[in-house]
DNA sequence: CTTTACAAACAAACGCGCATGTATGTAAAT
DNA sequence: ATTTACATACATGCGCGTTTGTTTGTAAAG
């Protein structure tokens, strides 16, 4: 049953997600590929042909997985817009975890990105991204302080490592809590503060209005 | 080689350690039960003949672990003195910090509790203790609230969310950014940023002392 | 105080299933 | 005719669970 080429590239597409979806469910560990194959309705010669072994389809499926809210992050980083660095992150992220919730997939992926023991064939992968993202939000924060609205007592360091801290740990919380709130409403509600607690407080008098 | 009773206790602790070990260093999937007994100076045989199987060690492993940090917030909980529960949350929470940041064996212990994959066998025990921490922080962000501590703009859920995401998401950031920060330091200055911005702020002007 | 009779505490060997990797077959596309 | 895109069959190894064997503590009997 010999496929034409728009079919074939569909097939290992089909693996990539037949192979996304259960490494998420039962553990990258703990999938097998007759696994992957069968979900993806092929067997394991299609896998071969396609990918060398388990940890090729692993670094396949990080490479095409690019998060849209980096991509904001991004092009706010590089753009000269006067934008609110604070209420960038703020929207972005917020977005994010809506995202999150309602599309499955993303949800995958992203938990396939943080989840994993260390030092296994993705921990460095998985470190290097990370350390990526902290990049750019540090460079948010940074000028964020340049121009003077980031609080005196926190560092742009500190203030990225808790901005991670918030999204990545919002994600894990809901997964340990088997979805018991809303990822969305919470997250924006929680992001909301923390992005107001790391605004440089205006001198007294008006307090809590937004602009 | 037939060993005494205390002997014999002496090897089921040495499994046990070296299972912890093995289990945070290589992954729990990752780890062989001929690792384990090789690592504890002993054979597959005295495995067996302590636990049924790998997830039995593994509950075992849960099993004597009481975070010190709980028994902390338990008697503060249960006591009946006044307290400042906000304070207590962000004190318990930087020496926690700093006690795993110190002691190896507490980082083993809480990166196979925070680590893993969903629906493995220790998922169902990972997400149960993780909401009896959550019911714990609770009663004290609602003690807050009681004592008009609290800021208006959370509500004792959310601000226990909050809490639990700033420890958890910590310490998963320090992992995932191989050390790369002091995890009492910045924990401590984070914890102490968030504890101030769920106080409820006092009036203006006048007014606001403390008790 | 011996001796006996177990039972505890393992070590070593065995067999099984299962995932992996490879090698081969094969029909359709080019 | 040759290559592509798989499916099928086969070989290998590895971890697991069980069984069996061996040594030693230990308690009761004599």
């Amino acid at each position: 049953m010999r496929r034409s080429k728009a079919d074939a590239e569909q097939t290992r597409l089909n693996i990539l997600d037949a192979a996304e979806r259960l490494f998420c469910t039962r553990g990258i560990a703990q999938t097998t590929l007759e696994q992957i194959a069968r979900e993806a309705g092929a067997t394991r010669g299609a896998f071969y042909w396609y990918f060398k072994d388990k940890s090729d389809v692993l670094s396949a499926i990080y490479q095409r997985y690019k998060s849209p809210q980096l991509c904001r992050i991004e092009t706010a980083v590089a753009g000269e817009l006067p934008e609110d660095p604070l209420e960038v992150l703020e929207v972005t992220g917020s977005e994010f975890l809506q995202m999150l919730e309602t599309e499955p997939v993303q949800q995958r992926l992203h938990l396939i990105l943080i989840s994993g023991t260390p030092n296994d064939d993705a921990a460095k992968w998985r470190e290097s991204k990370n350390a990526e993202i902290y990049r750019l939000l540090l460079r948010m924060m940074e000028r964020a302080r340049d121009e003077g609205i980031l609080s005196d007592d926190l560092t742009p360091e500190e203030a990225t490592i808790a901005q991670m801290v918030m999204i990545n740990g919002l994600i894990g919380e809901w997964y340990r809590s088997g979805q018991a709130f809303s990822l969305h409403e919470t997250g924006t509600k929680l992001l909301r503060h923390l992005s107001s607690s790391l605004r440089k407080k205006p001198a007294e008098g008006a307090e809590g209005t937004r602009t």
